[in-house]
RNA sequence: GGAGGAAUGGGUGAGUGGCUGAAACCACCGGUUUGCUAAACCGACGUACGGGUAUAACCUGUACCGCGGGUUCGAAUCCCGCUUCCUCCGCCA
């Protein structure tokens, strides 16, 4: 959620950021109408807050009259308080329709892309930001697509998921479980190493924890929910990882909070099945490392990249070849100021996989969920979040699987095997 | 699931209708003293949203004592509902 104050004060900053989101002139009316609705709210309140204040000082003298034994005088002063009664609660309806309008106008409005950010409509226009200059691992002519590799080394199986609960819901099995549990392991022991608190979140949260980084509202279709309880299945750590903090004013000192969480990870992917998802290229449930800062605004772009050297770490040492993207206006997430996509090459397939997104959300996650610090003079200062994939399995085992066979089965990189126990998938 | 108790500022905790945005103590912060540390002493010490041309620390209004409603001229204090926590019983990975 975008802060009133900038709104007000950096109109034309954030008309502009929204049409490098591609906002039409039609869409960019909803700012014009924040900043009518605001002016309606401080009116209204004012007018409130007079009110009030003229009631607590009737009263405070009916009180001394009541004392001093003026009955007749107190009871007449009672009859204006009853008046102004009336007054004060159709104020604070107007009031409290008033901010409900307000915050859901708000919330319709993306966060504005940093400076950076190219221009574009489409995935196309991402801009490679870092490129994959060596060789392509070379496959043999009848190279198998991963979801062949899995039936044939009875890795996972997809129609027992789909048996025991649907498409999208992949049974690992055998090596293929162990090769996921080795992955966990690896990721969440770079992660601490790197400085990160493991962090072990529920899978199921409430609807003010949905609501702090900006699932709900809007985005309740791409959730799985248990209406019965209310809550909803996590589509990433990142929603009750964050939110540990919300409503917190931490000290300055506290600052760069990390944390690291491995969780799976459930998504309705609702409308988004087409042509190119096959196998474990998208799935319902999947298995993430997710890293996460909370940071002090000048710091949040330089932390930006050392997360994104982090990532890039992992592939080097699974040795998978990747890219990296910095995504257009048009490709970014609702909450993010800039992104970068990583994409592993998958040599079967012949196609890049989204592995991991980094993103610098500076303080629109922060301002929804009030999460602030204490800067050096005291002075309370809503902080910067991040975070990314570090990394998502079932696409980096598709890519593992892929790149690495040969004749004599599929072979484990050097720094997965001491967590797998064995080097070859035969 | 049944019975009882509790919820106050960063922490402990006082406060049962107006003098309470809230005692006291601790912690934190600033200062004095000190060879250093410690101790002692002094001071400051909530948040949000408005207004005052006031996004550097100023003045002022309003709201907030778990959450939501109600009674009253006036509620942390009384009433109702909810949530959470604790204790006991039952059940159970």
């Amino acid at each position: 959620m975008l802060q009133l104050k900038v709104i007000r004060e950096e109109k034309k900053r954030i008309l502009d950021g929204l049409r490098k989101r591609n906002w039409n002139a039609q869409q960019l009316k909803v700012i014009d109408q924040i900043l009518q609705v605001d002016d309606q709210r401080r009116n209204n309140q004012n007018e409130l807050d007079n009110t009030l204040a003229e009631n607590n000082k009737l009263s405070k003298l009916i009180g001394q009259m009541m004392g001093q034994g003026k009955k007749e005088e107190a009871e007449a002063l009672k009859l204006q308080v009853a008046n102004h009664k009336e007054k004060v609660k159709v104020l604070e309806d107007q009031q409290r329709t008033i901010e409900t309008d307000l915050e859901n106008l708000l919330y319709s409005v993306p966060n504005i892309p940093h400076k950076s950010v190219p221009r574009g409509k489409t995935p196309e226009e991402n801009k490679v930001a870092k490129d994959w200059t060596k060789p392509f691992p070379v496959l043999p002519e009848d190279a198998a697509a991963h979801w062949d590799l899995g039936k044939k080394y009875n890795l996972f199986d997809f129609e027992l998921g789909v048996k025991l609960t649907g498409a999208g819901f992949p049974v690992y099995r055998g090596k293929g479980a162990r090769l996921q549990r080795a992955l966990v392991q690896f990721f969440l022991d770079e992660a601490v190493k790197a400085g990160f608190e493991e962090i072990n979140p529920p899978l199921l949260v409430n609807e003010a924890t949905a609501r702090g980084t900006g699932q709900l509202p809007d985005k309740e279709a791409q959730m799985y929910a248990c209406d019965l309880d209310k809550l909803y299945l996590i589509p990433t750590a990142e929603v009750p990882v964050t939110n540990i903090y919300r409503d917190e004013i931490v000290s300055i000192k506290d600052l760069p909070i990390k944390m690291t969480a491995f969780t799976p990870c459930f998504r309705r992917e609702a409308g988004a099945w087409g042509a190119h998802v096959r196998g474990l290229n998208r799935v319902h449930q999947f298995e993430k490392i997710e890293i996460v800062q909370i940071v002090h605004p000048d710091e949040s772009y330089k932390t930006l990249q050392a997360m994104i050297r982090h990532v890039a770490g992992l592939l080097n040492k699974l040795e998978l070849p990747y890219r990296i993207l910095k995504l257009c206006g048009g490709d970014m997430g609702f909450a993010s100021a800039l992104t970068y996509d990583f994409e592993v090459w998958s040599a079967a397939q012949k196609r890049w996989l989204e592995v991991s997104s980094v993103s610098n959300f500076e303080t629109f996650q922060t301002n929804r969920m009030k999460l602030r610090f204490r800067d050096e003079n005291g002075k309370i200062e809503l902080a910067h979040t991040l975070n990314g994939s570090a990394l998502a399995l079932a696409r980096i085992v598709a890519a593992l699987l892929e790149n690495n066979q040969t004749p004599e089965g599929i072979k484990i990189p050097k720094a997965l095997q001491k967590y797998t126990g064995f080097k070859t998938i035969e």
